[in-house]
RNA sequence: GGUCGAGUGGUGGAAUCGGUAGACACAACGGACUUAAAAUCCGUCGCCUGUAAAAAGGUGUGGGGGUUCAAGUCCCCCCUCGACCA
């Protein structure tokens, strides 16, 4: 006899390829007929498209946006939930070189693979917005909006120190430099200065930091940017040099601690030092000052090293009380922060101390209040002024703004507000990335292209790397593109930086709402319509660059009156990361999972047998530990990969990945099956029937029950696991009831059709239904359905659960009170103790009695 | 070192404003069905005492202390892990 068990492999193709054919989630881009109803947004951060493919990592970020985006459209809501490709970038272009191909022809592959790994889960994208930030149809926009910062005055040329390679003959990013050397090859890498187009990020610290207030993000994300500004109040302060015209200025939180500062330290790279170094010392501060400028910044500052320095045997004098004290060198002062110079208070600061204990520096207490005595330890705490002169007995708050008044007055120092954050390294000497609309003259004038010439689309050339000249890639072009005719006829030369792997994701949000635009990046009135972004979901790697960058952007395009809103991602929410089983070998080398083998409990490598390490870490190629979409939906169907998603945990948990876990949920999902499919006629169940829904009084409830819980989990986002806890209950209520009403089984299956779209549309269609579930209304729970005439009531004696009372549900404290000290189990615990306190929580339905 | 977050059964995780700790699953175990197995259905499942089995009781949310009629939840100290910053 024929079977017709829950078949997910027939099913989910074929109601993926109706919604494509019949654009069931396509948006209109009409604003008028946008506007006949609320809109909303949601964004699940698109990938890089890396040739690695889609992993369950990835979609733990995505189903959840599309669980949320099908909920919002049920409810009746135009929703924007598109997807794009993050393609430009290093990882492309290396592979390019690997494997001597062209990175536009990788990135196609690699895109086609991620649309169709995405399209198998069976997301409800509207793909014909779907965008590629390395096509020149997207990319002539990104340049358009860098002129427009370029035009602001936001963009200009700096030397600034990089990472360069003379192996490779290139600049590095920081995060492929580890311990001087390139993390891939272990070439040799050295600071160098190179003169490098910059953002003027920091003339938007202020509004990045305040605007923040308004946003609905999670407040530990928010305090992790505000960190990254890192605004400090304070002032610059003016030091003479003692028996020289030449003066310094050092940045100070601390001007209240002035008459405590002992000596002064410049920066390694700071000007004055070989200006300055009296010649006794000269020889040991170059010495020095070449060794530190190959440090790190990490190594230079990390408290756990011992501090180093050097004398440069000149002294400056301090401005409050004219004492001489003697400037040093030494590396945990840093050029980049500040004026590359401080004032050293080695009785209120960890580090001045630490040094100052080092090389024999007095130490003088100027804020009393420390535990320990100042030679000891420094005091950094709230306390009242001493030794101080005027500030005598003021308490640090008041000192500071009385120092800063007497500085201001002496024309000694200024109030100054300074920023950790620094402006935005913007070119890459690459090839894969969007190159700059710029030309530069034979006199070295740069000269914007005009709007009208974009794109400059990235010419083909014969080797991915700088030239030998040491000029970028794009430098290998031929004249046809390398030289340009200006409008005014004059010939330049075009930049050949191009942008680094972030400008193409600042924007794209934007792009969505009006992606095949060829006038401009978008319509006004679109972009009216659907900003901000209602609910922006990814990865909290990208908590402090990419969302720092975008807000920067955006406020520019504010600026600008390109954009309506001061903030592109009104919501946001982090995805935890998905876990796995790895395992290692002595030596730390991977090996996959089923490469490894149990034996007496310990794991081997079936291999060699050597004996293997393992650990529950993220996810990701590197670790051999990643489980591929693909697979999951080959043995389960791509519902039951949703609902494990979104089974595991929180939304923002990080969890482990269990292949035992998804059978769970795939047999959760057999059994709806069953509920309506007779597996051996495949016909209709014969529980099924038409009557009304109440006659199942108890099933009844326990639906409004469920349409409660479902609606609150998944407005939440974060909890949509219980909202699958609770259908579970309903469906093994279901499962039990002796009939079953197809009205409350199709009012079920709108509150799973948002989890499981796919199974929910095979049986809606089942039952009789045409047209799309994921389209239809979503239910709402009928309240006066969920109460009842009893009520369990918590019975306590001294906090302790007793007994359970039911009772009616308009029972009053005092009867409830009778009825609890009548029960014969409370009575036990009772007996012959003075009763003290009888306390009734009706809200709760517990009563606690004190004996 | 600093800031923020977390620690609950064998496992993933539930638990609203301080009010029944362990929902829902996984694994395990037992039973029904089957020639057998798979699948399915039913049941047990924190630990300890207790019992033939129950009943019943004690104890229990990283450790210690506190507030409260009542603490996984609030406060203080400590330990461990994670993220970010230095």
């Amino acid at each position: 006899m024929e079977n017709h068990p829950y078949a997910p492999a027939e099913i989910e193709p074929y109601w993926q390829a109706e919604w494509q054919e019949k654009s069931a989630f396509k948006i209109p881009n009409d604003i008028e007929t946008l506007k006949t109803k609320p809109k909303f947004y949601v964004l699940g951060m698109f990938p890089y498209t890396s040739g690695a493919g889609l992993h369950v990592g990835h979609a733990k970020n995505y189903v959840p946006s599309d669980v949320f985006a099908n909920f919002r459209r049920m409810q009746g809501y135009h929703v924007m939930h598109p997807m794009g490709w993050d393609a430009f970038g290093l990882p492309t272009e290396r592979t390019a070189v690997r494997e001597n191909e062209h990175p536009a022809h990788i990135t196609e592959r690699n895109t086609e693979t991620f649309q169709q790994q995405m399209q198998r889960i069976g997301f409800s994208y509207d793909w014909s917005r779907k965008i590629d930030t390395s096509v020149p149809e997207y990319y002539r926009w990104t340049q358009w909006i860098f002129l427009r910062l370029y035009e602001k005055g936001l963009a200009y040329l700096a030397d600034v120190p990089v990472n360069w390679c003379p192996a490779l003959g290139t600049v590095l990013s920081n995060e492929e430099v580890k311990d001087g050397k390139y993390v891939e090859t272990g070439d040799p890498v050295e600071r160098r200065l190179m003169r490098q187009w910059m953002l003027k990020i920091t003339a938007y610290a202020d509004r990045l930091l305040e605007d923040l207030d308004v946003l609905d993000w999670p407040e530990g994300l928010k305090e992790m940017q505000r960190n990254w500004i890192g605004k400090s109040e304070g002032a610059d302060i003016t030091f003479k040099i003692k028996e020289s015209d030449k003066t310094f200025t050092v940045f100070t939180t601390r001007p209240d601690t002035l008459f405590g500062a002992t000596y002064c330290v410049l920066a390694p790279e700071h000007p004055l030092v070989s200006e300055i170094a009296h010649p006794d010392a000269a020889s040991a501060v170059n010495a020095y000052v070449k060794e530190a400028i190959n440090k790190s910044d990490l190594q230079r500052t990390d408290l756990a090293t011992e501090k180093t320095g050097v004398f440069t045997g000149a002294y400056a004098i301090n401005p409050c009380n004219n004492a001489p004290i003697p400037i040093w060198v030494a590396d945990y002062v840093l050029m980049t922060y500040g004026t590359g110079a401080i004032m050293a208070v080695p009785g209120h600061d960890e580090r001045d101390h630490e040094f100052a204990s080092a090389f024999g520096i007095p130490i003088v207490e100027v804020i009393s209040g420390g535990e320990k005595p100042i030679e000891e330890a420094p005091f950094e705490g709230d306390g009242v002024c001493v030794n101080s002169d005027f500030l005598n007995g003021l308490r640090v708050a008041d000192a500071k703004e009385r120092m800063i008044a007497w500085l201001e007055s002496e024309e000694r120092g200024t109030r100054q507000v300074q920023y950790r954050l620094r402006d935005w390294l913007f070119s890459r000497q690459r090839y894969w990335g969007e190159p700059f609309p710029l030309a530069h003259l034979e006199d070295g004038t740069i000269v914007q292209l005009p709007d009208e010439e974009l794109p400059v689309e990235l010419p083909l050339i014969d080797a991915y790397k700088p030239t030998e000249d040491g000029k970028p890639p794009l430098a290998r072009a031929d004249a046809n593109w390398l030289k340009v005719t200006l409008p005014d006829g004059q010939t330049a030369t075009r930049e050949t930086n191009i942008m680094p792997q972030w400008a193409g994701s600042c924007w794209y949000y934007l792009r969505f709402l009006d992606a095949h635009n060829t006038e401009v990046p978008f319509d006004p009135e679109l972009e009216r319509y659907w900003m901000p972004v209602d609910s922006y979901m990814g990865g909290a790697e990208h908590a402090v660059l990419h969302l720092l960058y975008a807000r920067f952007w955006h406020k520019v395009l504010y600026d600008c009156g390109l954009v309506s809103t001061k903030e592109p991602f009104q919501g946001l929410l982090n995805q935890g990361t998905i876990l796995a089983q790895s395992y290692q070998d002595a030596k730390g080398k991977y090996y996959y999972p089923h490469e490894a083998e149990e034996k007496d409990g310990e794991f081997v490598a079936k291999a060699s047998g050597v004996s293997l390490q393992t650990q529950i870490e993220k996810m990701s190629k590197s670790r051999f530990n990643v489980i591929n979409s693909d697979d999951v939906i080959d043995n389960y169907g791509a519902d039951s990969l949703r609902l494990y998603l979104l089974f595991i945990g929180p939304f923002t948990a990080s969890t482990p990945w269990q292949d035992a876990g998804v059978e769970g949920v795939y047999r959760f999902l057999q059994r709806v099956w069953r509920l309506v499919i007779d597996e051996d006629s495949g016909e209709l169940s014969e529980k099924l029937t038409d009557a009304a829904g109440t006659t199942e009084s108890e099933l009844w409830r326990e639906l409004h029950k469920t349409i409660k819980q479902v609606t609150e989990d998944t407005e939440s986002i974060d909890k949509m696991n219980t909202a699958i806890s609770q259908m579970m209950i309903f469906v093994n209520t279901a499962t039990q009831a002796k009939s079953l009403p197809k009205e409350i089984l199709k009012i079920f299956l709108h509150l799973l059709s948002p989890y499981a779209p796919h199974i929910a549309q095979e049986l809606w269609h089942r039952l009789g239904e045409t047209g799309f579930i994921a389209l239809s209304q979503w239910p709402t729970h009928d309240e006066a359905v969920l109460t009842s005439a009893t009520v369990t009531i918590i019975a306590q004696v001294n906090g302790k659960l007793r007994n359970r009372l039911e009772l009616p549900a308009d029972a009053t404290e005092k009867e409830i009170e009778e009825a609890a000290l009548a029960d014969e189990r409370v009575q036990r615990f009772i007996e012959g103790k003075p009763i003290r306190k009888v306390i009734v929580v009706s809200k709760r339905n517990l009563i606690n009695i004190v004996v």
